[in-house]
DNA sequence: TTTACACTCTATTGTTACTATAGAGTCAAC
DNA sequence: GTTGACTCTATAGTAACAATAGAGTGTAAA
């Protein structure tokens, strides 16, 4: 199986497999004559793992370290435990800012709901207003 | 006022001030006649505007545009407001997206509570079960 | 046989909003 | 004259790819 119909099977494009090469997440492959790829189906289960990871937002980095992890039966799984707990709380975070951030941009959509030229423009004066010193 | 002095009122760092000049949201400034940029208050400011709209997760191109805009009192402000609407559709989208990860992430944490070895690991598991090809 | 076409290769550039250097120059005080 | 704090430009790095250039591979039809 060459890169092309990889990518077809995986759902991934064929710069994103070679890149994930480079990044060391799948193991350089088997060449051909050529000097094309040559993949085995193996390969489709590692890049769907590695996509499935990816739509959970954990980093290449991370990926390689679960990778890692599984590839030795004798570590124990504490340790995915903790970086997938660790994962929640960074993403529980970011939930937290955006509602916050959504709140002060509703704020500022209700100051200007009408047709005004800019120098009345409610939101422009808003951001404008809390963009002050803060004097200590 | 050199830059430094401008760093320290603006509570930007000296880089950023200098590329907020190479991407066009500050106008280039007097120089000393040692190369060194001069600044007014003013400056501060512009600066202060720059960094509201930053907590607000506008992006500098959507901040170069408000800019714009703002100078021309005779633009009306609907395209603010359109702006900052498209920019709360967003937000909303990528709180909706972060909160049915949340829930995945959850799930996948309570598969796994105890200390097992990592070929037993219901973390792993469910990532390798979820990772399966669509047949259709 | 040649030529067209689909595919693949490596290497490089671009994306965003900065941060962090390197190596050089400025300027005031001692 | 030299130390030290400051500034200058230019370049590289960050994350996770996408997009391209320019070259080579492989196969099938004309």
């Amino acid at each position: 199986m060459k890169i092309g119909e990889l990518a077809k099977l995986s759902g991934c494009s064929i710069q994103t497999i070679r890149y994930y090469e480079t990044q060391q997440l799948l193991s350089a492959v088997e060449r051909s004559e050529g000097n094309f790829r040559l993949y085995n189906k193996q390969t489709i289960k590692q890049l769907l793992f590695i996509k499935q990871c990816r739509s959970l937002d954990l980093s290449l980095t991370e990926i390689r370290q679960l990778i890692s992890l599984r590839q030795d039966a004798d570590n124990s799984c504490n340790s995915v435990n903790s970086m997938i707990n660790t994962h929640i709380e960074q993403v529980e975070h970011r939930i937290n800012q955006l509602q916050g951030l959504r709140k002060e941009l509703k704020e500022l959509s209700m100051s200007c709901s009408t047709n005004k030229a800019v120098n009345e423009c409610g939101i422009l004066k808003n951001i404008t207003a809390h963009s002050s010193l803060k004097e200590s």
